[in-house]
DNA sequence: TAAGAGTCACTTTTT
DNA sequence: GTGACTCTTA
């Protein structure tokens, strides 16, 4: 009666007589339902491969009436291959499936019920251009309405809350519903109610704010849940789809036409579901559609609950326990604990571990054991304990933990492939990825290189942006052109740079001359040709504008693509390249680069350039990636991988470093991308512990190991602050009786390590222009708060901004901003000019919208609706709650000019000045939050040696008034309005008090500051990370000179 | 115990 | 921009 070719038929005998015991029950109960708990390592793949062999022998069922659901597509290969050495061919008739590709066959199969072939599966770059457009027009008022940028963080949430939607099979009724009871039953909640006396309520009152607070967020999410069905016809208008809906349209086809369900469950007679941890509530409802059609159905799931790690893509544990209550009469339940991969050492360490979680089949069911016994005979009689290591820092770790891999790897004891270093998240590892590509450790990581992110892009992107902005409006990309001369495609000196900008510079400055530009300047450079009289430098120059010049004109005439090519050809890039000596490299960059603009031109031939910097923009700011393998990841190389992607691996020697708190257990990082949910989902209040999860996953991770695991973690991060080793750490030292032990690298290794992955910057210095000629822009010079605080910050941005005068482009808030202080300015211009009434509230919207019309330049279209909705958000009710209180002996924008005090000359230009007799207070609008201004208010103190820029332009306008000689003002108080509520209809106004020391601090800073400045000591910059100058330098300038940090410039 | 201010960080991944 | 945690104070 053999069923498989011979050669099979031996094969399956052989498989069939290696299973132990508990998996021979497995494999041989195929009747009715069965449930198998299957820890690591336990030959889960190996029992329902068996099984299915099982199956075919025992029974008449055909091939194709057994139905395997796996959850991935490796997963599905994987059981294919297994299939096939166990019973050949006959396994390409068996259906193996993941739940996905099963629905899309349902589909396919029924295609004129559902009717959908033209649609295609939504990108992930589509679905937030979608969810931005989704939210893009709510009205003013709405929750979900973004005002200020171009990222809506609410976007995010969306979009994980409609995946989970889906994932759950839920409907908008049923949310509203749920939010309601849930809302309803709050007052009820001892969490909502005060438990001791104080003055302002007692025991037993209702926590009314608490309420609101939890109110409020209710409502967010259910104006998000109504959004839902605006979102399908979105979808559906665009033709798309999301791999969840597959599921959903076949649950909703069997639903609603039992003839096609009908059919599905005559077709199978067997099914098998591995992972079963991972389905999802809709994965589990389709399962049980397909076999509810038997009242003991032949249904066979395997899966871990303790392995239960994806619950952010909605897997539920839960789905296990329930199965086992559902079929609780007739289950056969069989726990597999013969582990044949690891040592029984890392057995009873994963087991300690473990053992701390109270969510688990073995404590719902007490019956059943899932001690995990070393059952590979050459491992049963090893005896290495896993190791736990304290390191002093992560550049540490990764240096000891690179030397130990390059030990074992050049002592032959293992293969590359044979290692792996497990993380928790990809960041952990980027340095650590450098250090090994150093030391010529060959790596095996699945994450890709994310090309938008490389600094050599970022110049080709730029470039495309200043011919954007050129070819929509002349000289409105100047400040882009600035950078693009200092690229190292060109070959001009810096200084030559600055001293052109500046003469630019100057000449706008005189009203008198027709405005000019950095552009048209360099396209007037006189020759082409070096001679005699023209250097060398001034005919590359002129290459460059003649370049540049036909760019701009060729990109309103040639397509993406070729603009594209031509950009790399003409402007010297490719040129550049081939001179690099990393020019495989960036020969791959490119061409990843224009693979990308070839397939969106393909998706949409009419796209403009704009239109394409503006995705590539969304693409960054939402941390999209654009992925190029780089080559060097070698299938025989070291692993490392994430934790989560280690599931279903295994290694001789894992190493899981970055073992901390912050990165294991915190909780601090959860919640930035979902709405909150009433806790009233699932029917028993199920809520996903988050520690619990998090120890899953610690539990998978240390379960990879074969015969050594080294568990790591540092004691401080690369700078000075002290790190908390994880929880889980603690335990597994408390349960298994392992002793930590401490080790570090050499001193000279961790610097040169630190060096490596420019931790320790070293602060940039520039060559500064002609010493007489920077003489000759200062001879005038007079100092204003804004530059006095633009120096303190930063030299070189000083230099840059407020000597050279670089064209700057206004930010978006600072344009907003302006658009604000002009209404605000008008208001009281028109109050005064009106016989001291103030003009209606529909007078001043006017005079908003009138501003932002006339500068619409200073905003893309998005912004600029945004930002007009915003200011009819906002400037009504600051206008009602002040204008019954304003003072109306005001001078609105004064200037103060030739005011000298400690033989500095200084300036001024006021908002506003309230008058009380001779008494003056200054008034100085702020829009923005006023949260983020309030560090900007304080005085120096501690760790803040300068003081925030707001008190320090209090201050200096105190100063500025008191050293005034014409009007005999008594300047009393400087006042910050800001102009944003700071709750619904509350508005603040910060008066700063002025004390003596104060106005010695600023003076000090004033005179200090305009020495150093007569002195010229502009050519060290403040190297902070996010300094846009300092990056400049450090990126562009071929003849930086770095010097180290000392003592005193780190402050 | 409650509430306000200050501080910190912004995954993981499959179809 | 948001929220969650910690610290301080009453």
């Amino acid at each position: 009666m053999a069923k498989f070719p011979s050669q099979y038929e031996l094969a399956f005998q052989q498989s069939l007589e290696k299973l132990n015991a508990a998996q021979k029950q497995a494999v041989e109960n195929i009747e009715g339902p069965v449930l198998v708990i299957a820890g690591p390592g336990t030959g889960k793949t190996q029992i329902l491969a068996t099984r299915i062999g099982k199956i075919l022998q025992d029974t008449d069922t055909p091939a194709h009436g057994i139905l395997c659901l796996t959850y991935t597509d490796t997963g599905r290969v994987e059981m294919r291959n297994r299939l096939f050495n166990i019973i050949g061919p006959a396994a390409y008739r068996v259906n193996i499936h993941t739940f996905h590709s099963f629905c899309n066959e349902v589909i396919q199969d029924n295609i004129s019920y559902f009717g959908r072939q033209s649609m295609e599966a939504i990108s992930e770059l589509e679905e937030l251009e979608l969810f931005n457009e989704l939210l893009k027009n709510l009205p003013i008022e709405s929750r979900l309405k973004n005002f200020k940028s171009d990222i809506n963080y609410e976007v995010k949430k969306v979009i994980n809350l409609y995946a989970r939607y889906k994932k759950e099979n839920w409907s908008v009724e049923f949310m509203n519903q749920k939010i309601d009871s849930y809302l309803q039953d709050l007052p009820t909640r001892d969490e909502f109610i005060y438990k001791v006396n104080s003055k302002n309520f007692k025991k037993g009152d209702l926590k009314v704010g608490a309420i609101k607070e939890e109110t409020e967020k209710m409502e967010k999410l259910r104006e998000a849940v109504n959004l839902y069905p605006k979102y399908e016809a979105l979808m559906r208008e665009k033709r798309r789809y999301t791999f969840d809906d597959m599921i959903l349209w076949v649950l909703k086809a069997f639903e609603e036409n039992n003839n096609i369900l009908l059919n599905y469950q005559e077709k199978y007679l067997y099914f098998l579901v591995d992972e079963f941890q991972d389905t999802s509530g809709s994965q589990k409802q389709l399962l049980q559609y397909l076999i509810q059609y038997w009242e003991a159905p032949n249904v066979f799931v395997v899966g871990d609950d303790d392995q239960s790690i994806f619950s952010f893509q909605d897997a539920n544990v839960k789905n296990i326990t329930d199965f086992a209550s559902e079929y609780a009469n007739g289950l056969h339940k069989v726990v597999l604990t013969e582990n044949y991969r690891s040592t029984q050492n890392i057995l009873d360490a994963a087991k300690s571990l473990i053992e701390k979680n109270k969510e688990r089949f073995v404590n719902i069911d007490t019956t059943l054991s899932k001690d995990l016994v070393a059952a590979k005979v050459s491992l049963k009689e090893l005896d290495i304990p896993p190791q736990i290591i304290e390191y002093p820092n992560p550049a540490n770790e990764a240096i000891c933990i690179a030397h130990k891999i390059e030990e074992l790897i050049s002592s032959g004891r293992t293969q590359p492939s044979e290692i792996a270093v497990i993380f928790r998240n990809h960041r952990q590892v980027e340095d650590l990825v450098n250090y090994f590509e150093k030391k010529n450790i060959r790596l095996n990581m699945k994450r890709n290189i994310n090309i938008l992110e490389l600094s050599f892009v970022n110049k080709i992107l730029t470039l495309l942006e200043y011919i954007a902005l050129e070819a929509n409006k002349e000289y409105s990309g100047d400040e882009k052109l600035f950078e693009i001369l200092h690229f190292a495609f060109f070959n001009i000196p810096p200084i030559d740079i600055a001293r052109l900008s500046r003469q630019v510079a100057q000449k706008n400055f005189n009203w008198r001359n027709e405005k000019t530009s950095l552009r048209r300047a360099i396209s007037e450079e006189e020759s082409a040709v070096p001679d005699l009289f023209n250097t060398a430098e001034t005919s590359e120059l002129k290459r460059i504008s003649n370049v540049l010049e036909e760019l701009i004109k060729a990109s309103n005439n040639v397509t993406l693509q070729v603009l594209f090519e031509v950009v790399i050809r003409e402007a010297g890039i490719l040129n550049y390249i081939l001179n690099q000596p990393d020019k495989p490299w960036l020969m791959e960059v490119i061409t990843c680069l224009f693979k990308f603009i070839k397939s969106e031109t393909h998706k949409n031939p009419d796209i403009t350039l704009q239109r394409l910097l503006d995705m590539i923009k969304t693409m960054k700011s939402n941390n999209i990636r654009l992925n190029l393998e780089k080559v060097s990841a070698s299938a025989d190389g070291v692993n490392l991988v994430t934790a989560h992607s280690s599931k279903g691996t295994e290694y001789e020697y894992v190493f899981l470093i970055g073992c901390n708190k912050n990165t294991w257990d915190d909780k601090k990082s959860s919640g930035h991308y979902d709405f909150s949910m009433p806790d009233n989902l699932t029917s028993d209040n199920y809520v996903v512990d988050e520690l619990e999860e998090a120890r899953r996953l610690f539990y998978v991770a240390m379960t990879r190991a074969k015969t050594h695991l080294a568990i790591s973690y540092s004691s401080n991060d690369n700078s000075t602050k002290v790190l908390e080793r994880s929880e889980f750490v603690g335990e597994l030292i408390e349960g298994t009786g392992i002793l930590e032990k401490k080790e570090h690298a050499d001193e000279n290794t961790v610097s040169d390590y630190l060096q490596l992955q420019y931790t320790n910057k070293p602060i940039p210095e520039i060559g500064l222009i002609d010493k007489s000629y920077i003489d000759k822009i200062l001879e005038n010079y007079s100092l204003s708060v804004t530059n006095l605080n633009n120096y303190l910050e930063c030299p070189i941005k000083f230099y840059y901004n407020n000597v050279i005068r670089i064209p700057a482009a206004m930010s978006e808030s600072m344009a907003f901003g302006s658009a604000v202080h002009y209404t605000l300015q008008t208001l009281f211009e028109k109050m005064k000019t009106n016989g001291n009434v103030f003009p209606s509230k529909e007078i001043m919207l006017e005079d908003f919208d009138r501003f932002m019309d006339r500068n619409t330049e200073l905003f893309t279209k998005d912004q600029l609706n945004r930002r007009k909705d915003y200011g009819r958000k906002i400037l009504p009710p600051y206008y009602d709650f002040y204008v019954g209180k304003w003072n109306k002996i005001v001078n609105v924008e004064v200037n103060i000019r030739n005011v000298e005090v400690n033989g500095v000359p200084i300036n001024g230009k006021l908002d506003k000045l309230e008058f009380t007799g001779k008494s003056v207070n200054v008034v100085d609008y702020k829009t923005g939050r006023y949260d983020n201004a309030r560090k900007k208010l304080k005085p120096p103190s501690g760790d803040d040696k300068i003081g925030g820029d707001y008190w320090r332009q209090a201050v200096f306008y105190k100063i500025l008034l008191d050293n005034e000689k014409y009007n005999n003002w008594n300047a009393v108080s400087s006042e910050f309005d800001f102009v944003e509520p700071v709750k619904k209809d509350e508005y603040k106004t910060e008066k700063i008090t002025i004390t003596n020391e104060d106005i010695q601090i600023v003076l000090g800073q004033i005179t200090d500051t305009w020495k150093k400045i007569q002195n010229h000591e502009f050519s060290k910059g403040c190297g902070k990370d996010d300094c846009h100058w300092c990056n400049f330098v450090k990126e562009n300038h071929k003849h930086v000179i770095f010097h180290e940090t000392t003592e005193e410039e780190e402050a």
